[in-house]
DNA sequence: TAAACGTGAAACCAAAAGGTGTTATATACT
DNA sequence: AGTATATAACACCTTTTGGTTTCACGTTTA
């Protein structure tokens, strides 16, 4: 797994990671505790984790022999930018629909 | 490349993938003429559309022999969805930094 | 009708993704 | 000191991903 290889659209594309932002929401904690959230390896988790590293939406610390790790969402807001600019046509779709049920009207 | 097994968050992973959605989201095309705008083959391309249309990213609409692609832009709405709950805490990191520079203005 | 065009479909390939288990090392506890 | 704990670092495995080439088939068009 190549380091800083993965952004963030990449980072979010799989569930088990977005699980474990979701858990780190909550509150952080170290490595071993969230691999208890899982039914995979803690070798599996400590690769998504750094995937997740790799995309700056997690930050570790080292307490003792602990890794601590937290959520980091600013990344985020690049998705955020990206949906954006389609959410014109989205919206566009509803707008269209709604002047066709408005036209309907019109038939009556 | 199994059927429906891929979600938005995966559609929207590749680069190449989404340079499709915003090409498409210029205007509809076949497939000949989107693989113009890639360095890759027709096939990979197409590759490309079953995973979007997989995801419903995309439409298909058959004319003679062309296969006539458009954007579906509804899908990314679930993306903007799981996005609203991570808010918070980039806006609330905002909030905090913005409460120390305050913080800071006291202590002059 | 024959040639050109756009697509569909299959076989294949290298690399990456997601996972495993084992071994080593540093820290904490009794 | 000796043992248990938390993580790090490897080596390895299987499936998926992103790409290729080749060939067949329906649709236009000269």
């Amino acid at each position: 797994m190549p380091a800083a290889k993965h952004d963030v659209f990449q980072a979010i594309a799989d569930p088990t990671r977005r699980e474990v932002l979701k858990i780190l929401s909550k509150e952080e904690m170290p490595i071993s505790r969230i691999t208890s959230y899982f039914p995979v390896s803690r070798t599996a988790i400590v690769k998504h984790l750094q995937i997740l590293s790799d995309a700056k939406l997690v930050s570790a610390r080292k307490q003792g022999r602990e890794k601590i790790y937290a959520l980091h969402a600013e990344p985020l807001n690049d998705v955020k930018e990206w949906l954006g600019y389609y959410e014109q046509f989205w919206h566009n779709k509803l707008a269209i629909l709604k002047h066709l049920v408005e036209h309907e009207e019109d038939n009556k």
